[in-house]
DNA sequence: GTTATCAGTATACTTTAGGATACCGGTATA
DNA sequence: TATACCGGTATCCTAAAGTATACTGATAAC
């Protein structure tokens, strides 16, 4: 089920419409339905309300809480905070503490959270044609 | 604002933390907020629960509203309903009505629909390596 | 002495997403 | 005559997402 499992549940679900119990690349109906929960994992992981933008504004370096809660209108400390954790448990952003007083602390995108960027252009890619084409008809 | 409405975007973030009025590139704050729109246009659009998976089952060519609801365990008339909706509103799908006795509706993924196969390719590939990441963590 | 800043948390609330169940009129089948 | 299928809709409900507002304790600036 490797690099293909995308193909490989279109396959299958053709092999489910036309009653068969495997499709041609040998895979369950359980297989194929796991094919696509990748795709969900990374929207789940990116459609928060506030996501993108806070991944965007770490994009230029390390920022402080406060920092982004005054860059970002309108979003409030505890959902910077619960979409920060979030980002923070799927190693996206890490958080550094320091020990001054007060307390400082940084938020900063990982390189892992880097690998992200082809796929936001593909998001703005297409987000922006279909913006285009939607103002268009009317 | 063209092609590179992201880069604009992250410009304009730099020029907001340095307390510019404007980035080199000559957008302003509201251009700046406005060029990620599109990114979360597209994942408004495919983040519903069932989206991807009626998208997919739509893949291999039109299919009646029954016959999605069987395919896709779980799901039912009500969210189907709604999400067709959504994605006929969008011009991904579209509805066709026969003047048969019971009436027949037939849903089919347009070729503009198929235009998101390399988004949906990429959350693909993005979320595959994701999962190997943190299922190998714990 | 007062006020502001740091990084959040606590509590209460509204809004949205989604689920469960029942139902519709028309037709074909048993 | 009874049942099942067609493509949905209507109603009610729960759970999750998001908002508003107030607050914390330590410190630094005025």
């Amino acid at each position: 089920m490797k690099k293909k499992a995308l193909d490989d549940y279109l396959c299958c679900m053709e092999a489910i419409e036309h009653d068969k119990r495997k499709c041609p690349t040998h895979i369950s109906k359980d297989e194929c339905i796991s094919a696509l929960l990748p795709v969900k994992d990374a929207l789940d992981i990116l459609s928060g309300k506030w996501k993108i933008q806070i991944i965007l504004s770490l994009t230029f370096g390390k920022k402080r809480f406060k920092q982004i809660l005054r860059e970002i209108p309108g979003l409030t400390p505890k959902m910077l905070s619960k979409e920060l954790k979030e980002l923070e448990m799927n190693e996206l952003v890490e958080r550094k503490v320091y020990d001054t007083a007060p307390v400082t602390v940084e938020y900063e995108l990982t390189p892992y959270g880097r690998t992200l960027k082809p796929l936001i252009g593909e998001l703005h890619k297409w987000g922006s044609k279909h913006r285009k084409r939607i103002i268009a008809r009317s």
